[in-house]
DNA sequence: CGGGGGCTTGAGAATTTTCAAGGTCCGTGG
DNA sequence: CCACGGACCTTGAAAATTCTCAAGCCCCCG
């Protein structure tokens, strides 16, 4: 189980077993018995991806789910006038793409890789059969349900009632909390002022204003698309986050 | 199974059985055993419930969820200095209160009646028994979890991205596919100006405004409270709605 | 070294909020 | 029965926020 080198349909070098992936935090596996994790081991399919791909789109049947095993994939929706919405980011241990599997639905948002990504596909099948018949799992996958379902509910009223100053000073807390930072302090995950305000549904300028703001009050610093937080109480009070 | 007096710890005239509710479109116990279905009409308590009554608060944490046979709630949470954004109703057939017991978190959200409902509230441990005993129901719940969840992506981005104007049309005929119209054809719900502005996060009087805009663009028409729809085609152009 | 994508800034416009004031409606208690 | 109070609704005007459009810059990659 714990051999590195991946045969058959998966074309890495070092294609992670699921055991590393749990060992990774991928709790969501942890239920499996290891007949099931042998199975999947089978069955998934394993890439490395490069930035800029798209792995499925809004709309679209998909036929997998995806486990994260390095790297991010932002998770978005395609608005009127094709402005998107960033919904959430996947990364290291993480799944996405299984709430329409579920759900029976086709996909309500598209799926592309914004830091270059280690992704295992696994089939919808597995995931079928496997909530039906191992009731840990089910439970893990009916929690994360669950758990996205109370991130979200917070999502829409920051988004409905905070100003977008608000709602920046925000992202960036929860940038650090989610992807933290690397030798230098900087926040490790990489991301255009476009996609900031990508995430928190405004213009782009308005971002670039606000940044450049926060700079100015030293609240940030920042080095092209790099950025450090210098003030976080301040961060904190701006962003009406108490935690 | 179908004789319809209460008894035990239900205190209402009428305490529909749970084989009602099921007839009802309460889908999500479609599948329990006669069995636990007795169970569950010995475990749940029954009530008629008056508007303005508050079922549970944000934070807290709750030991039970709720079944509705009539009447409607709203699940709403508290934003920064009080406002509040409602998330959804829950009507007729739906449950609520089920996110927290399964995540095994605090409410997310608050409920409360706005208009005089029949509420069953059934144990937190029916739940989590329920849930681990039958794949089916087990199955019902992440399902709908999951649709949820997909509804929640789509609002996150209709709210980030759409206008005060645009969200006021959708919402209009998000009530009227929701709850239906009366025999004047008003919509069945009643909502004050306010309710309608913590829906789609915007100030009471930007509601008020819009709406007497939309009145005298003739595409609705207004008695008091009741809403009446003149004019989907163009409500749904102006919300940016398809379908 | 040319092009393209992303970043920045400015200025004006549009949207939306806030504050203030007054009106309506309805249930309750005198 | 009527007056009163409170909650809700309406409108206006000014202010604040945010967006849009336009232009120019920078920097990296081919």
């Amino acid at each position: 189980m714990m051999h590195k080198n991946g045969v058959g349909k998966n074309n890495l070098e070092l294609v992670p077993t699921c055991q590393d992936c749990i060992n990774n935090g991928a709790t969501i596996f942890r239920h499996l018995s290891d007949e099931e994790l042998r199975d999947l081991d089978q069955v998934k399919g394993c890439t490395i991806v490069k930035r800029g791909t798209v792995l499925y789109q809004e709309g679209n049947r998909i036929n997998g789910f995806y486990c994260v095993g390095r790297g991010i994939v932002k998770i978005f929706k395609t608005g009127v006038e094709g402005k998107e919405m960033i919904i959430r980011f996947a990364q290291s241990g993480d799944i996405f793409g299984y709430r329409s599997i579920i759900s029976g639905e086709n996909a309500c948002s598209s799926a592309m890789v914004i830091e270059e990504a280690v992704l295992c596909h696994i089939p919808a099948d597995f995931l079928l059969k496997t909530v039906n018949t191992n009731q840990a799992f089910s439970r893990e996958i009916m929690n994360l349900a669950c758990r996205e379902l109370g991130d979200a509910n917070n999502f829409i009223t920051d988004i409905a009632q905070k100003t977008v100053r608000e709602r920046l000073a925000e992202i960036i807390l929860y940038l650090h909390n989610e992807f933290g930072v690397d030798a230098d302090e900087y926040l490790k995950i990489s991301l255009t002022r476009e996609e900031i305000a990508n995430m928190i549904g405004t213009a782009t300028e308005s971002v670039i204003r606000l940044l450049s703001e926060f700079k100015t009050d030293q609240l940030i610093s920042l080095n092209g698309r790099k950025i450090k937080i210098l003030d976080y109480a301040s961060l904190k009070r701006i962003g009406n986050v108490f935690s």
